[in-house]
DNA sequence: CGTACGTTTGATCTTTCTCAATAATGGTGG
DNA sequence: CCACCATTATTGAGAAAGATCAAACGTACG
């Protein structure tokens, strides 16, 4: 939850930052952008695959994820996402989305008009160039994906998204302590990693037992970082996250 | 090859122009960029991981591919590039490439200087757009080939990843008839699809013997593009391409 | 307090990998 | 043009990771 009477952008502005730190007109254009909250169930979509997005939303509270399905229904989650980030850049310059993105839990976002973001986009290069970075990380993010789920096996491939995910939501200063809930079902953790739920399980319970993990429901306990990056083969360049205080040393 | 008077940055400008149409002065623009050609041997590095870009490279002839690697060395190829593709937008705006380009094949490429794509870039709204597209198209195909890897089985994913090349020659204008050459090794497609060289050379024999496809070298032949289609369950919505006729109805 | 959903477990099956050997192919120097 | 070498393609046999099927167990929430 946000401090209530916190500006429902200031995690987008915080997120845009990570990559490219804006000056304090550029930060307040991007405060100034107009918006209307709405409140999300679990399971509702943010953007349907056909859509023609006129709108970007931006996730205040909650967790959603990006997904596509091939002919035979099979789903593949492409991506995760957490508050402070913008769901729709990836559509924003196109004609019609070419994939889903839904509501992992109950959330709040923020709908800001695509035009309006094009506007600011141009008439404020450098809030232009931040929206291009945060795109391109995220791209970057798509190709690590990728790399995992064709390269490395099921142990390692939720090592993997462990790591990351917590180190995200550390870059976003949504990460205190040494723990963090993953709002995910065993069956979405399957679809994220190119497995079944019931070898998701079996994995979970096996890093569960090596030591390398601590569950309780969904909340994940890391009690040694480095020997989870070790088994995810995790490295975090690929985050782009160039500013910031390694996760590691915050952890310490 | 390209006819001998051809300008070197023809090709991008369709590319360009594949998502994002330009008038005829921004057209201008993209061919008066700076650029020096440099022929480039089969496996020589456009781009290295950890690279600072500080040039685009533009494919002129040849083909390029786009990977990285685990820890354990394990290499996962993210995309493949045609002529007239830019294979550096995807790193141009950020402090450090976070994988590698290489060539599949001998070819020529076109550098273009970072700061004067920029400049165009930035100068010139339109063309600014039709990079953001191309780039976001890009991202696109990177999201399709985690669901081919992530959740589509040997057959399908071997099958859709030449569904997408033919499409992409296609639609470059590369491929006038009914065959095309795909440029790898059985070992690079196993790179591509997540599977292994031996299991690549398996499944190509079945496509082969279900008459999906014809194969001499590497040269591959779609005598029935609907079949092929279907075994990939391809969908061509993904590689946005508005304005193009069809491929099957360019092929009847 | 019951119902739907998520998790856990076992048994068995299948795809794909691994290891190993052989056969083509293409390019190179003589 | 030929012989040679390195690379790539093909094939077989056996192993393994992960999938599938099925059932039981938890637990959140209406």
């Amino acid at each position: 939850m946000p401090h209530p009477d916190e500006h429902a952008l200031h995690n987008l502005l915080r997120k845009l930052q990570l990559h490219h730190p804006l000056a304090a007109d550029d930060q307040q254009a991007v405060l100034n952008l107009p918006f209307k909250r709405r409140l999300v169930e679990a399971g509702s979509y943010l953007v349907r695959e056909g859509d023609v997005p006129d709108r970007c939303a931006v996730i205040v509270t909650g967790f959603a994820y990006r997904h596509k399905l091939t002919g035979d229904g099979a789903r593949q989650i492409l991506s995760l996402h957490i508050p402070g980030e913008a769901v729709d850049f990836q559509n924003m310059f196109l004609e019609e989305a070419d994939h889903n993105v839904q509501m992992l839990t109950r959330g709040e976002v923020a709908e800001i008009p695509r035009h309006a973001l094009e506007e600011v986009a141009l008439a404020r290069p450098e809030v232009g160039r931040a929206i291009m970075v945060t795109t391109l990380v995220e791209a970057s993010i798509f190709r690590e994906w990728t790399l995992n789920i064709g390269r490395r096996d099921a142990r390692s491939r939720i090592a993997h998204l462990l790591c990351e995910f917590a180190y995200r939501l550390t870059a976003q200063g949504l990460k205190p302590g040494s723990d963090y809930e993953l709002p995910m079902t065993q069956e979405q953790l399957a679809d994220a990693t190119g497995l079944t739920a019931v070898h998701v399980n079996r994995v979970l319970k096996t890093l569960d037992s090596e030591g390398l993990i601590e569950r309780e429901r969904r909340f994940i306990r890391i009690p040694d970082w480095d020997s989870l990056r070790l088994a995810a083969g995790f490295s975090e360049l690929y985050l782009h996250l160039d500013q910031m205080v390694p996760h590691s040393r915050a952890a310490h």
